[in-house]
Parts: C-alpha cells; structure tokens; sequence
DNA sequence: TCGACGATGACCT
DNA sequence: GGTCATCGTCGAA
C-alpha cells in the first residue's frame, strides 16, 4: 500500500462508466514547471466509444482528432472546444474500444497559487477549477498533453478514502445532439461539493 | 477550399 | 435569463 498512484492498468477497465464514477472523490496531480497542483475530483461524465452517440467516436468515427481514443487506456485525450477551451479527457479500455472519462471539475488543494495565476483570478470561488475547461486551464494542460500518459511523473492521479462522498448519478452536460443517449446517467459528481460545474 | 458548429465560460441585464 | 468570443475539425463541394 505503499503507492497509492493509479496504474495504466488501472484506466484499462472495461467498464468505463464504473471507472468514471470511482473517479469521484479520487486526486488528480500535474507537476509542470517545477509547480505542483492538485486537487479531489468532484465531477466526471463517461464516453461509452462506438456505441455511445454522445461520444466522439460513434460508431467506430476515426479522424486525426479521435484516433488517440482508439489508444490502450491511461493516456489523455485533449482537444479543443468551441475554439477556446481545452477539455481534459482520459481514455480507459484497451485498444481500440475509444472509451473516455471527461473530467469536469474538481476541488483544488494543493498549488491553488500556481492555479490562480493559470486562470488570471485574485479571488479564490469555485470557478477556479469549475467546469472542464477551467479544470486544464488550472493544472496546466493543453493541447500538446494530448496522447500523454496519465499515469506519469507529470500528470497521475491517486486512490484515496473518499471521505463524505454523496455521488449523484445524473445525465451528461452539452450533449443535446445524442438523441436517447443523452438521457444515460453517466454524470457522476460529489452533492457534497461547491466544486461541480452543474448540479 | 469553404462553411458550420461544438463534451464552454465569462460577462451582461 | 441572454449574448458572444474564437478556432480547429470535419465533411461537403
């Protein structure tokens, strides 16, 4: 029990919506530029690869952009939203299944000065790591993270107690266009936390 | 080539 | 509640 740091083997699960839910709760760590920051992941959403519509990869939908979702799990998935924001995504399953974890928001622990100065804020309030583009932008990843292992000496995240955790279980955000699969409760996130994009 | 649009967020009233 | 910034990606032409 010496290591709590998650393996790739780990992100290699089959059930990615498992996954995504046992993520709540769970730390995140980068340590770039000789700055730690961390913090307990409160919100997660699930992307069931092919036969999920919600998911960049429906129905097996290969482009330069999604091949890296076809990778073995436990590297990122990074790309770019609405032209301004980088949305953090970790791919799980083995390959050639493109399922992913989005992360959505999380609540900061360590380095919150690093984060602040990342993000341009003065005040500390939940929209320092609030909502998925603010949680890269406050950890520090972008696009050139994109296909970069999750479970390394800059980027991992770590098992923990889970102490008070109240899960919700609920429908994913900004996925109108999915039909009947935009009704699967595949958004998992702590009731417990003000660090949560949408309750 | 070109046009449409998105797994958002900040700011406004 | 509404508006809009901003650009890479993708599929149509």
């Amino acid at each position: 029990m010496s290591s709590k740091k998650l393996s790739t083997e780990f992100f290699q699960s089959s059930n990615v919506v498992e996954l995504a839910r046992q993520l709540v709760g769970y730390r995140i760590n980068t340590y770039f530029d000789n700055k730690l920051t961390s913090g307990i992941i409160t919100e997660t959403e699930a992307y069931a690869g092919k036969g999920d519509k919600a998911c960049h990869a429906h129905l097996g939908r290969f482009t330069k952009r999604t091949a890296v979702m076809y990778d073995p799990g436990g590297i990122a998935y990074i790309y770019l939203c609405y032209g301004i924001h980088h949305l953090f995504n970790i791919v799980t399953n083995t390959e050639g299944n493109a399922d992913a974890i989005l992360i959505r928001a999380f609540e900061p622990d360590r380095g919150i000065e690093t984060m602040m100065n990342r993000r341009g804020k003065t005040k500390l309030n939940k929209t320092l790591t609030s909502g998925p583009g603010n949680v890269s932008q406050a950890i520090g990843l972008n696009k050139s993270h994109n296909q970069t292992s999750v479970c390394s000496d800059d980027i991992w995240l770590e098992k923990t107690e889970r102490p008070s955790i109240e899960l919700i279980e609920t429908t994913r955000i900004g996925i109108d266009y999915a039909e009947e699969d935009a009704q699967l409760p595949w958004r998992f996130y702590d009731k417990t936390s003000k660090y949560v994009s949408v309750k």
